[in-house]
DNA sequence: AGACTTTTAAATGTCTGACAAATGAAAATT
DNA sequence: AATTTTCATTTGTCAGACATTTAAAAGTCT
């Protein structure tokens, strides 16, 4: 199936590597069944706990999926928007938050991306859609919310323009990378003038 | 620190969740060292085994990394734009390789991505990015370019679109969609009638 | 005293063997 | 024929051991 070179360290990573090869390249297809972790370690001559730490790694990965019992085992697993949206999301999340990120750059981004769906939610909004919008506008325009609940409110109605745009792939991608910079938007406190003024934005989509 | 149920099912996960959480919360910092495995599963009340392939699962996260010898161990790792930008391609390639997402959504996605960083581009960009592009149009206009080829200069061309904007936040997320479209990409035969409209398309930005 | 070498303790990486628990198929029983 | 029991397989966990790496600490020499 796949080999390694003994370089006698970090085996488990060099496993996990190999075989998240294979499913990446088609030759380990969707819910096909790997060896057992006893095979494995016979295959790639190490332990069952080094094939174990392998197998975890790419269970985090949402790689693989693993089942008890007989006939049970690793099997690669179809990875869901779902799933992959909320990777991202606690990536994106930790990425901003450990790096120096000014707020310049990250509203910069974040205007890029709005401003890219909405054309599409232009073409495929529905009433429900603009409900939604509707009522983000107004909470925001209330003058006494707190900084938090207005973020809150903000990302509501940047998720809802994006499942506007009614594209599965443009809202893992776009919505991932909004709900990620919340944490970052929260630490700022928006004046009234710029609350008024992203309010006017809102409008006019 | 944190404690888990004794629901005796999925430890490692539910010890790896715990860990995570107190990552992303903010109560690890960066480069801060976790306790030892075995204080780890002195801590926790299971075997080393175990919360060994907690952390290989968050070593697979790129959320710690690990050091051998004395004063080693684990150490919450500051994820970098490389990293996450490199999970984000595994993910997605796996993401749209896996699910029927038919061509017009990807195309979409894809166009609408390029649109949202144009006019950053257009206020950032340098020589050098202004070269790659048109080298990379003038690549595309030969005649007897097979897909692949084709393909691959297309992404390089976007690839320095998203560069020339000049915003990293940008470049990790868009980059990273647009790397992971590729495959996808290769398996339509352009006609050459879009090819000469996307040529086209990149002579006018 | 300072530079170099050796020792040592701590930590991860790996291996072995064992048992528990789950699970579905096959066999046995009613 | 339906239900129950048995059974083999596989993952999940544990305990203990040894190898390897690593940097600090101790020792040695000039």
């Amino acid at each position: 199936m796949k080999i390694n070179p003994n370089d006698a360290a970090n085996l488990s990573a060099q496993i996990a590597e190999a075989i998240r090869d294979a499913i990446i390249n088609g030759q380990l297809i969707v819910d096909e069944r790997l060896p057992s972790e006893a095979e494995l370690a016979e295959q790639f001559d190490v332990s069952r706990s080094t094939v174990r730490e392998a197998l975890k790694r790419l269970a985090a990965q949402s790689l693989i999926r693993t089942q008890r019992g007989a006939f049970g085992g690793a099997f690669v697993n179809r990875i869901s928007f779902e799933e992959a949206h909320g990777q991202q999301i606690t990536t994106s999340t930790l990425l901003l938050s450990m790096n120096a990120v000014s707020f310049d750059v990250a509203c910069d981004a974040r205007f890029a991306m709005e401003r890219a769906c909405a054309p599409f939610a232009t073409e495929h909004r529905n009433a429900d859609h603009l409900a939604t919008m509707r009522a983000e506008i107004h909470r925001q325009s209330q003058p006494g919310l707190s900084d938090e609940s207005w973020c809150a409110s903000d990302v509501a109605f940047h998720r809802a323009l994006v499942d506007a745009a009614d594209n599965p792939v443009l809202s893992y991608q776009l919505a991932g990378a909004v709900e990620a910079m919340q944490p970052l938007m929260n630490m700022i406190t928006f004046t009234a003038r710029s609350r008024e003024r992203i309010i006017e934005l809102h409008t006019d989509i």
